[in-house]
DNA sequence: ATCTAATCGAGACGGTACGTCGAGTCTTCCC
DNA sequence: GGGAAGACTCGACGTACCGTCTCGATTAGAT
C-alpha cells in the first residue's frame, strides 16, 4: 500500500529502533515539508492538472531529483500531503445521540470538501482512476482510517438506535456516497442542509423500530 | 454546453434545410463512427490513461486532423461516444410499485457500471475534474436526461408511497451517489444485493407513513 | 553509415523517383537548415561540450522533438552540418608538381583547421571516441571522400615522382596525421611552415630515385 | 598544470619536512590506489562514456567525497592513473642505429596503443578537447616527458645519421602523429608493419646525405 | 466536363512536461 | 580530521503527447 512512498535501497525509517540511525546523510526533513506544502498550495491554487513537478520543485526550493527520489509521481506527493494535513482530524463525535453524531460528522465533512481541501480530493480521486497503486494508497491512507473510526462510532449504537443486523458498510456508503457524488459530479452544491436531510433520511431507513 | 461539439467555419449541417446541401466533400460518417468506436474500445481495453489522440486515429484508420476538425479534444470524443452508446437507454420502469421500480433501475445501473462501460464512466468523471467544460457537458449529456427520467418516475409515486414534500434531488443522490462512490473509490464491489438493500434503506426513510 | 541520419518509417527521400512524392506533410527544409546553422554557430562560439540540444532548438526556432526526429543526437547534427559546410571543398590541386600539389593541399587543410571550423573538427573527433556509429559516419562523410580525392591526386604521380610501390595510405597518414595530432594534442601550432616542411620530409622519403 | 591534482585546505604533504606530520588521520593510500585502479579498469572495460564517478567509487569501495577531496574531476583521476601506469616506461632504446632505435620505439608505442591502455588514450584525448586544463595536464604528464626522452634519443644521432639542422619537433610529429591519427580516427589498424614503414619513410626524408 | 470547395489520410511541426542520469557538493556518523 | 554512505542541487537528456499545420488525393455540387 505504502509502496507509493519510495524506500530506496534500504534507507532510514522512523519506525526502526530510534537508537540505531541509518548511515549517510539523513533525509532532509525540511525539504520534505517544503515539497509537501508547495504541492498542496499549487493544487489549491491551480488545480491538479495545471501543476508540474518542476513547479513543485521550484516553489519548494528543491530539485526535481529529490522529489523523484522519494515519490514516484506528483500524485503520490499529494497523497502524503493529504495524510499529513488530515492527521489531526476531528474524531467521530459522541453526543449520545446517533442522529446528532451523524449530522455533526457529515457537516464537518462537507466543510472539508467545500474548503480549500476540496480541490485536492477531486484531484486525487480523479488521478486514482488511472493509477491502481494510487487508488489503493488513497483508500489506505485516507478512506480506511476514517471509515474505521466512523464504523466504531456507529457500532456504539447498534442494538439501541440501530437495528442489530444493520450493514454498517452500506450505511456509510449511503451517508458519504452522496457527498462524494456531488463533489465530483458538481450537479448540486454541498450544504449543511444536505447533511441534515441526508442523515435523517438514511437513519430513518435503518433505525430500530 | 454543446460547444464541445465543434461546428467548424460555418460548414454544412444536417439539421439545416435538407434541400440545400453544402458544397464540397461532405463529412465522412463512416470515419466518424470508426473514431467513436476506436475511442470506446481503447478506454474499455486499456483505460483512459492509455488513450492518445494518435492511438484513436491509428485504430480508426483516420487522421488526427479529422479528429480535431470535429472535436476540440479527446474527452469530447468520449462524451459523444458515451452519448451514442447510451442512446437506447432502458427507460425508468413502471411496475406500479415504487420499491420495484427503484430496485430495477438501480440494478440496471449497476449492470452498466460493472460492464464494459464502467471504465468509460470512471474516465469521464476523472477527466471532468480538470475540465469545467467537459464537466458541464457530461452533466448535460449523461446525467441530466437520466435524472429527468428518474425524477418523473419518482414523481408518479408522490403522495402515494412517497411523502408529499419529498426532496427528489436528495433522494436521487442518496440512491445513485453510493453507486458512483463505489465505482470511483473502489473500496467495495457493486452487487445486486447492494442495489436492493440501498433501495430499501433509502425508501424506508422517505416513504409515506 | 548514414544510419546517423534517421529515416523514420519510410519517409521521403530525394534519391527516389522525383515524380512520386511521399505522402503527408513534407519535411521542413527551412527548419532543417536553421538547425544545422544554429548547431554550427553554437559549436564555433562555445565549443561542443557547452552546447545543448535545447540551445540548438531555441536558436533555430525549432522544437527539440524535430531535432530528435531527424538526428539521434547532437553529434549527428554536426556531422550533417559538416557535410553541408564542406560540400564545395577545394579539390586536390593539379599543378604538375607533386611537391607543389601536396604543399597547397596541406596549407589549405591547415587553414581549415585553424579557422572557425577547427573547433568543429576537434569536437567531432572527440565525440567519435565514445560513439562507434558517429565514428563510422565521420569517416564516411568526411574522411573517406577527402582521402579518395587525395589518393587520386597522388596516384597521378606514381611511377614518376613517386615510387611504383608507394603505399598511398601510409603516405596520407604521414601527411595528415601530424596535422590532426597537433590539432588534437595542441602541443604545437599549425603553421604554413609546418605544411611545407612536412611535405618535403615525407616526399623526400618516398620519391622515386 | 598540476592544479589538476588538488591540495585541499592546507593538509599534510609528503614533500614537506618529514619530521613534521600533519595532524589528523593521514590520507588513505590504499583507497587512493583502489580508486585509480577502478578508474583504469572501467575505461579499459567499458570506455570513457561508461565511466561515472559513482561507478568508480562503487568499484573502489570508496565514497564519492573521497574522490572529490583529492581530484577535481574524473578526468584528473584518469590522468593520475595514466601517470602511475606509465611510470615504468621503456626508455628510448640505444642500439647505435637510428633506424633501429626509432623502429623499436614506434613498435613499443603501437603495442601500448593497441593494448588495454589504448582506450585510455582515446578517452583522455577526447576529454581534453573540451577541457583546457585537462589538455595541459595531459601534455605535461604524458607527452612532455616522453617527447623529452625521444628528443634526447634523436639528438644523439644529429650530425651523424641526422642532418645537422633537423627539426626534431617536426620529426617527432611525423613519427607519432600518424599513430595517434589512426588510433583516434580508426580508419586503419595499427600494425608493426606500419611502424617499420613509417620509420623508414620519415627517416629517409631527414637523414644526412 | 470542368471548376470549386471542403473533406480525408499522412505525417511533420512547435511546445510542454515528463522521468532519468550524471556531476559535484554537503551532511551525518564512525574510526 | 579522513572516510563511507548517501541525500542534495543543478542542468541536460531523450521521450511522449498535445493540438496545429501542410501536403496530395478524394468527393461532391456548381458551372
Amino acid at each position: 500500500m505504502t509502496a507509493l512512498v519510495r524506500e530506496p535501497i534500504e534507507t532510514h525509517r522512523q519506525d526502526d529502533d530510534p537508537r540505531q540511525r541509518a548511515r549517510g546523510r539523513p533525509r532532509d526533513e525540511v525539504a520534505r515539508k517544503r515539497i509537501l506544502e508547495a504541492a498542496l498550495e499549487l493544487v489549491e491554487e491551480l488545480g491538479f492538472a495545471a501543476i508540474t513537478t518542476d513547479a513543485i520543485a521550484e516553489r519548494a526550493g528543491a530539485s526535481k531529483a529529490t522529489i523523484y527520489r522519494w515519490w514516484p509521481n506528483k500524485a503520490a506527493v499529494l497523497i502524503e500531503a493529504l495524510r499529513e494535513a488530515v492527521a489531526q482530524e476531528t474524531p467521530f463525535p459522541d453526543t449520545g445521540s446517533l442522529r446528532e453524531d451523524v449530522r455533526i460528522q457529515l457537516r464537518d465533512f462537507i466543510k472539508l470538501l467545500t474548503g480549500r481541501r476540496g480541490r485536492l480530493f477531486k484531484a486525487l480521486v480523479a488521478a486514482a482512476q488511472n493509477d491502481l497503486e494510487l487508488a489503493a494508497t488513497f483508500r489506505a491512507v485516507w478512506m480506511a482510517p476514517r471509515r474505521a473510526v466512523a464504523k466504531a462510532g456507529l457500532e456504539r449504537h447498534r442494538g439501541r438506535e440501530l437495528k442489530k443486523d444493520a450493514d454498517l458498510d452500506l450505511i456509510m456508503d449511503a451517508l458519504y456516497g452522496p457527498l462524494y457524488f456531488r463533489l465530483l459530479a458538481g450537479h448540486r452544491s454541498l450544504t449543511e442542509k444536505l447533511a441534515d436531510e441526508l442523515a435523517d433520511t438514511v437513519l430513518e431507513g435503518i433505525r430500530k423500530r
